[in-house]
Formats: structure tokens, C-alpha cells, sequence
DNA sequence: TTGAAAGCGCTAACAC
DNA sequence: GTGTTAGCGCTTTCAA
């Protein structure tokens, strides 16, 4: 059957603890044993059970992640960006969606646990108080990637989503619109509505404009959504001239929907998104964005997540990436 | 600290036997007694440690999921077919990426079998023979998603690469072109080489053209390539006219190439394309394209390899969805 | 430098 | 219906 370190310890006449501390890499086993060894290893083709070993070292290396949804873009280069960082340290990664639905995030945390895994990276676009309950009851770290928790309870990594959102939509004021439109992804993310919607209403208020509920649209993340939200502003008495969307596709929608009415990017009208995925360079015209890095912040997340795992001290718990504007075709220069 | 079975099987005045019992549902065990036990699990927050249990049990609930790269919209739409369809099954999966190298390949078998998984979705565009070899010595089943091992030695889910190419071109000959370029993704991978080359050339000779190698090119799938290679086709003495693209990237790329030097997709060239993501239709013209649908060949082959880890005998082992053509406004009509 | 032995927390006979 | 017990394959003291 399947080759167990017994095997290895009487193939090459040493005990388990022996062949346990050569696989190990322990330095205390003599060069010659150590060949021994290795040799029998190799010939009998033995393999660790990383689940025994997990069971007597109470450690997987392992590490969960949960995220919204692997299929979105973003969050799937946020995923690789941690699956990166944590082959780096020899970790791998349970993946699961959660749909953004706090059941399946709270059954989904206990699952991980449960599988013992050292650690957690987490994606919420909403961090409940159950959630936030849970998250505390954790015996293993836990850091958010790209998700922001109000108590700042948790290790985390994001970029500053408020002075991002401030910067691209002072540009559009910098270009003379007082109309400009704020096309949100879901309101209940805390991301859109505690940090772009504020800075929104920041922005013009600073610049004398008083904010016009009409301007303001929430929708689901998607293209067809950024099309039906175009529809929805140009048919307003005083339409905008210029759009914030939330998303690329929401930025696409807006265009495209703007384009086959015959309006023209940028002369008519301008919109600037938050996000710059791969898409931002694959439309005409090119997409001006804020640059939501989703690998780096996976990556660093992770990273944290080994130092923490790790019991190394970290200085700062709250990283707070540095944000920039990829200025493209889609705003006038 | 944490609570074991045994902690559980005390505070209740019952055997660890019982205890193990209500948490697998076995359904020997007195209501009054079950009830008893559930409150003290309630009660203690009692988890059971998945290791413990796959280490007593030889299975752990999880699979290993082995990707060319997640952060690839079309691999992440395969990895989620597949997580839903192993959440169903109540398995957990361990995902990694290859990059399409042989050797991380090997590796991440490796480890995954070290991890004691119960079974593995493995999506490589390129099976070599050192890894059908390690395929073929894992102790735990293996099936193939939307990838080819030309000794059909492996379950796997795919469609009908040839037949969907074939006629994809078709529509392009239908429509009167003669010069029909193909713009592959990398021919190491076999479902280029061997399967949407193979088709090219065959519809060109069945309809009596002759092929011409000028008008294959084989690059990485980016959009800058399909830009690239517009380049390429267009300053050929006789360009094509029409295109069939590997990958929807590859044909953004070409579309754009044309329209920023001022021609028209589809009056003054024809562009099909093999995917068929959501970018088909995030691009204007609207892309034609040959549906891959990932996400169904993820979450069958999921269910495939459920059925054999279950040992249900299935009746085919490869499988082959259906496929088709998804016609909008990038070809004529 | 090496070995013996006690677990890690659970499942799965087997007995009662 | 319930309890006893022997592992599962490894790490980790503790001795030698």
C-alpha cells in the first residue's frame, strides 16, 4: 500500500524519529544516516502524509481564503496575487466563494477552521458584526484584503479608497463639469458607500456644488448595468457630463451606452473609472481609472498573514497601499 | 483550549463513540441522547478537526484543483464551475497555479497528493509525458478539464475543439472570403496544434484553398498580440480578409488593430473568435465567437470526479459537451 | 546522533 | 444503542 515513514525506518535501519528529522531537514542525523535515508526514500518513492504531520504539529500549511466570487476579475488577481505570495512560503490555499452572502461567509470560516487551516485571507465587501463576531472568535489570524472592517480590528490591506476617489473625480472638476455623476457599484459595500460616495459628496461640496440626488446611482457591478445607467442619466432634464462609475464594466456600460447614442468620449462626455483591470486598454477610448491594485493587495495581505502566522512582529497592521490614476483617452488631457 | 470529541463525550456522559456518531449523522443513537449531545456541542462551540478525521478516516473532503493561472478570466470561470459543484459535494478545494510549467506541475501533484486529497481537476494545455506519467501513479482519481491527453488514458470534460473550429471558419468561407488567417494562441498547446489548426486546414482544403503559412501566426493570447499581428496580416502584399482568432483577446486585438487604422469590422474584414467571454460583448462590434464554455466543463468535470472518488460506475469517461457558436455583429450576417 | 514512546483527535471495527 | 479500543502516520519530548 502507501509507504509510510515506518517503512523507510526499517528499510534503512534507523528509526522513525531518524527518518522524521532527515525529512524535516533537522540538522542533528548524521551525513551518512541522512544518505541512507534519502536513498530508501527515493527508492520506495515515499511521500509525507501532510495530514498526519498536520494532526501531530497542529499546523496545515494551509491557509483559507474566501472571496466574493473567483470569476470576477478582480477578485480573481487578488487571488493569484495571494496564491503567489503563499507558494513563496510554502503554503497552499483552500479558495472558496462566498457570493458576498454572510451565511456562506460564517459557514465557509467555520469550514476552514475546522479543516485547521493556519490562517485566513479574507474578501468582504461587507464585514457584518456576525462576521466581525466570528472573525474575533478565530484561534488563527485572519487578514482582510482589499475589504475594510469600521473597528480596524484586523490586520488589513487596501489603498486609500477616499483620497482616490477624491483625486479622479477633481479631475473631472479640473475639466470644468459641474454635472458630474457618481455611478456606484452596491451601496451596502462599505467601500462604495462610506468611502467613494463620501468622497464624492466631499469633492463638490469643496468646489461649491451642491450635490444632486439624481446624480447618484447604485447598481450591481455589471456592463449591462453601466448601459441601462447611462440611459437612466442622458433622459434626466439636466443630464451629466461627466461620470465617477465605480467599476470598469460600469465605465464601459456608460461609454458604450454614451457611443451608440452618438455621443463622443471625451468630447461630449467624460467618465473616469476605479479599477483598471486588463479592460481599462481594450476600449475605445482608452479608460482613465483609479488604479485598484488587487494583486499587489492580495499579495501583501498574504504576506502579512506568514508574518503574523509566523509571530513575527509587524509595525504597521493597517497597510495602506499607495494609490495613482492611470490617465487614459477617456477624460480630456 | 480547543474542545475535543472527548470533551464533548464527557460533558454529555457518553462515550467518544457517540459523540462521533451524532456528529456524522449515523442515525444509531437514541433522539434523547442525540439531543444531548447536540446541546453540549452547542454548548462547548465544539468543532471537529478535520485533520483528526481525515487522518482516521483516509479522506479528507477536498480536492486539489491544479490551473494555469486564476488571474486568466477563462481558467477562473473553469475554477468556479468546478468550487460550486464541490461545495455541493461538500468537498473543499485546494487550488494552485501552474503557469502551464511542466515542472510546477509535478510539484503541485506532488503536494497535493501529499495533502491527502481525495481527488484532483487538473487543467493543463499542454499533458506532457512526464506528467501523464505522474498522472497515471496518483493513488487518488484524476480527470481533465477542458484539456487533452492524447491517450485518452484520463477522464476529462471537453468539446468538440475540431468540429466547432471547422465550422466557425465555415461562416467565413460562407461568406465569400478567401484569405482567412488564423491567429492561434501558443501552438504548444495542444487544442491549437492539434485540433483548431488541424480544422483550419481542413476547411480550407475541403473548400478547395490552398493553405498558405503566411497567414497562420501562433503568439501568446494578449490583446497587444492580436494587435500585433494585425500589423503582421495587414502588411502582407495580399491580406486576409478574415479571421479566426484563438482566444477572445486575440480578436479584440485584431479589431482594434483594423479600426484604429481605419477600417471597418465587419464591412471591410470579418473577425471570429474561440471563447466567447464576457468581453465578446464588451466590444464594438460585438465579438462572434465559438463558446468554450469553462465553467460547464469545470463543474462537470467536478461532478465527474465525484462520481469516480464515490466509485459510481459512470457510463463515459469523456466527455464531450456540446458546443456552438455565439454569431453578433462582428462577422456579416 | 539516535531511539523509544507518548500523543495529536478522530473513525471504525467489535463487543456488549 | 452504546462503549472500548486499536489504529491512522506523523512530530516531539525525553533518554541514552
Amino acid at each position: 500500500m502507501t509507504v509510510t515513514i515506518y517503512d523507510v525506518a526499517r528499510e534503512a535501519n534507523v528509526s522513525m524519529a531518524t527518518v522524521s528529522r532527515v525529512v524535516n531537514g533537522n540538522q542533528n542525523v548524521k551525513p551518512s544516516t541522512r544518505k541512507k535515508v534519502l536513498e530508501v526514500i527515493e527508492r520506495l518513492e515515499y511521500r509525507p502524509n501532510a495530514v498526519a504531520r498536520g494532526l501531530a504539529s497542529k499546523k496545515t500549511t494551509t491557509v483559507g481564503v474566501i472571496i466574493p466570487d473567483i470569476s470576477n476579475n478582480i477578485y480573481a488577481e487578488a487571488a493569484r496575487g495571494i496564491e503567489d505570495i503563499a507558494t513563496m512560503y510554502r503554503y497552499n490555499i483552500i479558495l472558496a466563494n462566498s457570493d458576498q452572502n454572510e451565511e456562506k461567509e460564517l459557514s465557509l470560516l467555520d469550514t476552514m477552521l475546522g479543516k485547521q487551516v493556519d490562517g485566513i485571507v479574507m474578501m468582504s465587501d461587507a464585514v457584518t458584526d456576525k462576521l466581525h463576531q466570528s472573525m474575533k472568535h478565530s484561534p488563527v489570524p485572519i487578514v482582510l484584503a482589499g475589504s475594510v472592517d469600521d473597528t480596524n480590528e484586523f490586520p488589513s490591506v487596501n489603498i486609500d479608497y477616499f483620497q482616490a476617489s477624491y483625486e479622479a473625480i477633481q479631475l473631472l472638476l479640473n475639466n470644468g463639469h459641474k454635472r458630474i455623476a457618481f455611478l456606484s457599484g452596491p451601496l451596502a459595500y462599505t467601500i462604495n458607500s462610506k468611502y467613494k460616495l463620501e468622497a464624492y459628496k466631499k469633492v463638490l461640496q469643496d468646489a461649491g456644488i451642491e450635490v444632486d440626488e439624481q446624480l447618484i446611482l447604485s447598481e450591481e457591478s455589471s456592463y449591462d448595468s453601466g448601459i441601462e445607467a447611462w440611459e437612466t442619466f442622458s433622459s434626466l432634464d439636466n443630464p451629466p457630463t461627466a461620470f465617477f462609475a465605480g467599476s470598469d464594466e460600469l465605465a464601459i456600460g456608460i461609454i458604450h451606452g454614451a457611443q451608440d447614442h452618438g455621443k463622443k468620449v471625451p468630447e461630449d462626455i467624460e467618465v473616469i473609472s476605479f479599477e483598471d483591470s486588463k479592460l481599462a486598454r481594450m476600449v475605445r477610448p482608452k479608460l482613465t481609472s483609479v488604479v485598484f491594485p488587487l494583486y499587489d493587495i492580495g499579495a501583501v495581505a498574504m504576506r502579512l498573514l506568514t508574518k503574523i502566522m509566523n509571530k513575527e512582529k509587524v509595525e504597521e497592521k493597517e497597510v495602506i497601499l499607495p494609490h495613482r490614476i492611470e490617465t487614459r483617452q477617456s477624460i480630456k488631457l
